[in-house]
DNA sequence: GATGAATGAGGATTCATTCAT
DNA sequence: CATGAATGAATCCTCATTCAT
């Protein structure tokens, strides 16, 4: 990513792009106002649009921004040798969640991203940055052979993605009325659960 | 329900509803223009205040008028009889497509009303008529038999339904994509298989 | 006055007086509501502008209505026997205070009254009805004699009027803030302390 | 006061206030329209929202404008070393009709800072920068062995006070309907009869 | 790089008044 | 007598964006 920040110092740099994903992720686009983001950030309205050229860019830039945290985050935590697509399942969740409870903003910003507010072209970005990495999910190295015989495989991992992007929606939106990490875990425990179901119905006994 | 529009004439009502449903269906709620509204519907600033004491109170009528259209066509379409939960679920989801393919603007507006954006009365409101059905699609003469024995039956349950939701929404934006009637029902046998392959993995062999 | 609302049943005509006289207590003539008004007095927006051409003619009659309220019982409280000037201004505030408490809502239009906001036409109106019984206030059978010799009787009266109009203003300001009529009966004994004062300064010692 | 137009330039600043003070000055702060400012003022509706943050704070910042430049000029104007009191006082009124000439719309502003309409927070700045003024005027350097014996003094102030309160208010609404500077002096000298008359009733003969 | 003054269309809402029923 | 539906101009205020400094 070319970053149109890189010239901005480092502390003004994270400065802006947390008010920006503050705001962007309490309000709609069209009701975040960039007033209350450059007032936040400490910065002058000219600056912002010295950067970006329209509140449509700079949602794009955090748009990338967070696809690209989340995708090398899951990238580099996935163990890519073990071939259980399960496990890795889990594990990519586990990793997003991670992340949206270190950044609490990118979180509220994230739900954003996928709502039909988001606009034709932003969209197509997502959809540019996002399957890459699903490919390298479900194709690379994956172990076929733990599913049960004459299974459609592909159907089941619709089956368990669309489950999967429920469940982590109903945790994330937990996060905001929780704080303790016991009750975290305990939505996670419930989660492990539910993929060991998938397991036993899917996947071969041993 | 009782009626705030029971008063207008019903072609002017309807044209009210339609042109209110179209425009939140389109725009987030704060972006949603009344000015956009009044203007399709053909009426004036005054008389849509006259009716509706804020914007806030016209979306919780159609708020509460979508949910009534969807919950009543769910509890009348339902074969009570046919204790077969996944059947069930079936007819619910095909119920409800069939009315967002009848109101195309109440699907769109549909798919606002679980956004983060609603305000919490609002919330409290859907929560309070949503339920209702849900306990009895999920409690009422359902023949637990059916499924497999030592099986989670709740876990696997909530294992559909998320799953339905994922998948109804992907029929729900594909409406904007397409108009043949030879699509949708390629995407109705989809579902089908799914839920096909759901009984396989969690209902007893006959 | 030929009564606009005569017509009207008596139980009704109160309730459109009070709430009236309520709203334009309470706000200023713009601001305040007759949509507020018909709400509180239970009666439609049509049958007010059935009987009241406008806001400002349904505003002119209660200032009618107040002054001649106000006008009576000043002219009726009087002893007009009395000659001694002082005395018969401080019975014109009290009996005026009295009223002031008796209907809550007419003391707080009565302080609208004199405000700048009085359109041009109903000023003139008041002009038309105060001076009459101000003139007979200082005029009829007043006996001058009580005043020192040599003294500019007219400018000592004055001088009182304005003391007073201010000290009203102050107790009337007040009624908003206190509850115990021990309150209210020390601002009188004050009063009656300050017109003594007059009478010391002004009046020969007998 | 921190001039939030300071950094507006003199000319438009002048224009922006002398605006405002005209259409409040004109009407209640209600019915007061920000629309009828800036056109007044040939500015656009975002600039004067840009200096003030709402046409309450607008009403304020005039409010302490006109307290301000009237305190100065009563602290400035006033013979602090003359330790007679009606003198004060009556050099304090000059003073204030005088700024009054100077801006007529200050004047009509003026008169409205004291209505019922004021909001509550204001009502505060008012009291927290006149009484200090106030509590100098009468205690500073006063020489009270002018007054006779026996004289409850502090009452005899009240009375004079709110006489002139009454009579300042009158010469200020002669404003509107005289030009001639005959008149006003015609006003001035019979205010200062009055004065001599309150000096013969309250202070000892020479 | 950085500022913040300036714009003006657009936002929701309220209002007095009219008039057909 | 009485209703309340209907109007549309006016209210305050917000906004993304531009540009001279």
């Amino acid at each position: 990513m070319e970053d149109v920040l890189a010239r901005m110092k480092a502390e003004k740099r994270i400065r802006v792009i947390n008010s920006a994903l503050k705001e962007f992720g309490a309000n709609s686009f069209e009701k975040a106002s960039t007033n209350t983001i450059v007032k936040d950030a400490g910065i002058s309205k000219g600056l912002l649009y010295h950067y970006f050229e329209s509140k449509d860019a700079l949602y794009e830039y955090l748009l990338i921004f967070t696809m690209e945290r989340m995708g090398n985050a899951i990238l580099e935590g996935i163990d890519w040798e073990d071939g259980d697509l399960i496990n890795r399942m889990h594990t990519a969740i586990r990793i997003k969640l991670e992340i949206l409870e270190q950044y609490p903003y990118l979180m509220d910003f994230g739900k954003t991203m996928y709502d039909g507010k988001t606009m034709e072209e932003i969209k197509a970005l997502v959809e540019q940055h996002i399957p890459d990495l699903y490919n390298k999910m479900y194709s690379y190295n994956i172990d076929y052979s733990l599913f049960k015989e004459n299974l459609d495989v592909k159907r089941v991992i619709t089956m368990i993605q669309l489950f999967l992007d429920g469940f982590s929606e109903k945790i994330a939106s937990s996060y905001k009325n929780m704080t303790t990490t016991a009750e975290l875990r305990k939505e996670f425990d419930e989660l492990m659960i539910y993929l060991e179901m998938y397991k036993e119905a899917f996947y071969k006994k041993e």
